[in-house]
RNA sequence: GUGGACGUAGCUCAGCUGGUAGAGCCCCGGAUUGUGAUUCCGGCCGUCGUGGGUUCGAGCCCCAUCGUCCACCCCA
């Protein structure tokens, strides 16, 4: 036997036993998107690297230690996508979707980053992706919003809280933060590595800190909310009223700041107590500044995104059941001629009774391994074939739920089943 | 990227101060003829993550490496 060769750090295999959580999630959220309107894209997984360089902001984490790029056979920076929204816009520019027309979108699959593996933080990861191009307004931030509560609700999903913050534009933020470096300036002796390296180039990290130590003197910065222009200040006021009226609560954390440069005014995250330090599940904002930035006219956006990875831990944290995929009819059969006539009658009782989940045992044994394997795989009947039934033209029907054991006709066999089913 | 814990059969784990591997579950077969519980009997399964080193001898010690998990970091 040759080596193994081993699975990538950080990449997961989603094994039959996982499937129907991910399948679970990703039904739910279909629903709600076509229930509010969004359409689905699909964007490529590999992009320039150019583009999440000028989309995410080259001093970002994200773009300067986590990104998968390398060089193709030409010598062109290529890059595994880390996150979606700048794939899509590049799309929506691309196709010219943004020409004097409003979308609202929705992508589902994975992203990459190279950080170190955790419980809810894989270098694969996927993520269920919103954006809206084209509203200015508030109320499509409150209805992105108001969309991620309602799939909580749908997937039963508690224990996440709402959090949100407005960021202003580009212009009063730039304002802000000059007054905040002045602020830690004049403690500079009290920041902590990490701080004093973030104080030059963006210094609204520092009030993300963790360190216990430096949390009397985040809580007397200067806060952004304070210092937002107007418009900015109107839109957010505007925006809590929509969520009060919507029934979803929220605190205002002045301190939530995104680690991606494009955003503006609205941000908003989705954290939860039950995951450890990977606290948020779903997180996004607005990018108003982001389609010129990347080259097209000059329209208002807003997205989020959802860790499914997270979102599925969550529920099974939380208890949440998702059904089992399991057979309706189980076929058990020994003995050469049975073994092709069971076959060849499961096939017709699929084209019979449409629908149906029909397992054939092909594992061969006695009928005493079948029958096990019957009850495990959790069918409500077993059709038994051996050589008997085959010259007779019948087969046994045994219930696998308690009742009597009795022999069917192969042309009624189907319709038989079916009743037996839907009772 | 930094610090720490861990890595033994498909799964959950045991393995004393180094003497060349064990349990339960699972799976397979049997307890008279073709029928799923339980019980009983029997059986299969391991390059002890990988590669080096120390030693007469290593799952147990040392080094390296890969992976998982935790905290930091970052973020979904």
């Amino acid at each position: 036997m040759s080596e193994h060769i081993e699975p990538l750090r950080g990449m997961n295999d989603v094994l039959p036993d996982e499937a129907p959580w991910w399948n679970r999630l990703e039904s739910v959220t279909r629903e709600v998107f076509s229930t509010y309107g969004y359409r689905e894209i699909r964007v490529p997984l590999l992009e320039r690297t150019q583009l999440f360089k000028r989309a995410i902001g080259e001093h970002t984490d994200i773009v300067e230690k986590e990104m998968f790029s390398f060089e193709d056979r030409d010598g062109q920076s290529l890059a595994l996508r880390p996150e979606a929204t700048a794939s899509i816009v590049r799309a929506a520019i691309s196709n010219g979707l943004l020409h004097n027309q409003k979308h609202r979108l929705f992508t589902i699959g994975p992203m990459f980053r190279g950080e170190r593996p955790q419980k809810g933080r894989y270098r694969q990861f996927y993520q269920v992706d919103a954006e809206a191009f084209g509203y200015s307004g508030p109320e499509v931030d409150a209805e992105l919003i108001l969309m991620t509560a309602r799939m909580w609700q749908l997937l039963g999903i508690s224990r996440v809280r709402l959090e949100i913050n407005s960021l202003g534009t580009a212009e009063a933020r730039a304002r802000y933060r000059d007054l905040l470096r002045e602020y830690f300036r004049g403690h500079y002796s009290q920041l902590d590595a990490d701080s004093q390296r973030r104080l030059e180039g963006n210094p609204l990290r520092i009030l993300d800190s963790k360190n216990a130590d430096m949390a009397q003197l985040i809580a007397a910065a200067p806060l952004l909310t304070d210092h937002l222009d107007d418009e900015s200040t109107a839109h957010f006021e505007r925006l809590k009223k929509l969520l009060e009226s919507g029934g979803v609560a929220y605190t205002v954390n002045p301190r939530l700041v995104r680690g991606l440069d494009y955003y503006s005014r609205t941000v908003f995250e989705w954290v939860t107590d039950a995951l450890g330090s990977q606290n948020a599940v779903c997180s996004g904002g607005r990018y108003d500044g982001l389609v010129t930035q990347l080259g097209g006219e000059a329209t208002p956006a807003i997205g989020w995104a959802m860790g499914m990875e997270r979102v599925i831990l969550l529920m099974q944290e939380l208890g949440c059941q998702v059904p089992v995929e399991q057979p309706d009819v189980y076929v058990v059969m020994a003995g050469e001629s049975a073994l092709a006539r069971g076959l060849q009658l499961a096939e017709s009782i699929r084209t019979a009774a449409p629908g149906l989940k029909i397992e054939t045992d092909l594992g061969g044994g006695s009928f005493k391994a079948q029958f096990k394997r019957a009850d495990k795989s959790g069918a409500h009947v077993a059709v038994v074939l051996g050589d008997d039934e085959v010259a007779r033209g019948e087969a046994s029907v045994k219930p696998l739920r308690g009742g009597e054991q009795t022999t069917v006709s192969f042309d009624a066999l189907a319709a038989h089943l079916v009743a037996m089913i839907s009772k």
